[in-house]
DNA sequence: CGGAGTGTTAGTCG
DNA sequence: CCGACTAACACTCC
């Protein structure tokens, strides 16, 4: 599930929770889901204090007092759920399905304890998440290579047109590579590219100024809605606080192959492209 | 039951 | 450079 909107989400959910939290214990219970030798892992954790919680891209990272940092990337199935001492949850991933509610579960693969009884899990169905523990040096290293926030101010229209005239890439695939744009992903690619009325095929270098501008303008417009829409629950998402991501109403092409089009009323198509699926109207995404 | 498809991304091959 | 494809894995849907 997550991009951007439902990283950043989990972020803001998590933050009044857990900054200067103290983790007392970490319970590993799948290594491979830890990209450190186990024992660097915990005795860099436990008995330290979270600074900060932020965001780049997909990542989601814990600043912690003693200089290092947590990394969490949820890739398609991974969640992190805080359940307060009382049992109340917060946070968010993928789809909790109801027997799954119970924490720990199944696919809980490393839990943190803080010093005020609460907990958070790192579950992942699918395993394909991982987090991992590093210095600032190889923090710089691991970001070096991202491309632009997308709703960073300082991507402007010019800045994104000089970008795209170096690639030939199809625009949506573009899109969804991180050393591109940061945090965009197969959901609010083929959104952006309806909403600016552009085929998903175009090569990016065939794009005119104004097409763009519009593209970026999209973009950002769709993830401003989705943040503040606590991002898309493609299957009946939950998130902890009992509350669904609401995003998934204003979703315009994701999801809706064969059903009108709502601009123009045609049915909408499906393509794969770089094994992905995107759905795009024929008429007016030229 | 089998096969295809799923929010990601690193990597290979031609 | 670029697109196609695979692999990592568990589960749902048809």
């Amino acid at each position: 599930m997550p991009e951007l909107p439902e990283v950043e989400t989990i972020k803001l959910d998590l933050y009044k929770l857990i900054v200067n939290r103290k983790i007392v214990a970490v319970e590993v219970s799948l290594l491979k889901q830890i990209k450190n030798p186990l024992k660097y892992f915990l005795k860099n954790i436990v008995g330290v204090k979270i600074k900060q919680i932020k965001r780049r891209a997909k990542n989601l990272f814990l600043e912690l007092d003693n200089g290092y940092f947590l990394v969490f990337h949820l890739k398609m199935t991974g969640q992190l759920i805080y359940r307060s001492k009382k049992g109340w949850l917060a946070g968010g991933g993928h789809s909790i399905r109801q027997d799954l509610k119970k924490l720990p579960n199944k696919y809980s693969h490393v839990i943190f304890t803080f010093e005020n009884g609460a907990r958070l899990f790192f579950n992942d169905m699918r395993q394909f998440g991982w987090v991992k523990l590093v210095d600032k040096k190889e923090l710089e290293q691991m970001f070096k290579k991202i491309g632009p926030e997308p709703l960073d101010k300082g991507l402007t229209a010019d800045k994104f047109m000089a970008l795209l005239v170096k690639k030939k890439t199809a625009i949506k695939s573009l899109l969804m590579e991180q050393d591109f744009v940061a945090g965009v992903g197969n959901i609010y690619a083929s959104e952006a590219c309806f909403c600016a009325g552009i085929a998903p095929i175009r090569q990016a270098n065939s794009l005119s100024p104004s097409e763009a501008k519009k593209l970026l303008l999209c973009l950002k417009k769709i993830l401003r809605l989705a943040i503040e829409k606590k991002g898309t629950s493609v299957v009946d998402y939950v998130d902890a606080f009992g509350e669904r991501g609401q995003m998934s109403r204003f979703l315009k092409v994701y999801g809706r192959v064969s059903q009108p089009c709502l601009k123009c009323g045609i049915p909408l198509k499906i393509m794969r492209q770089a094994q992905r699926t995107t759905v795009f109207c024929s008429h007016c995404q030229k």
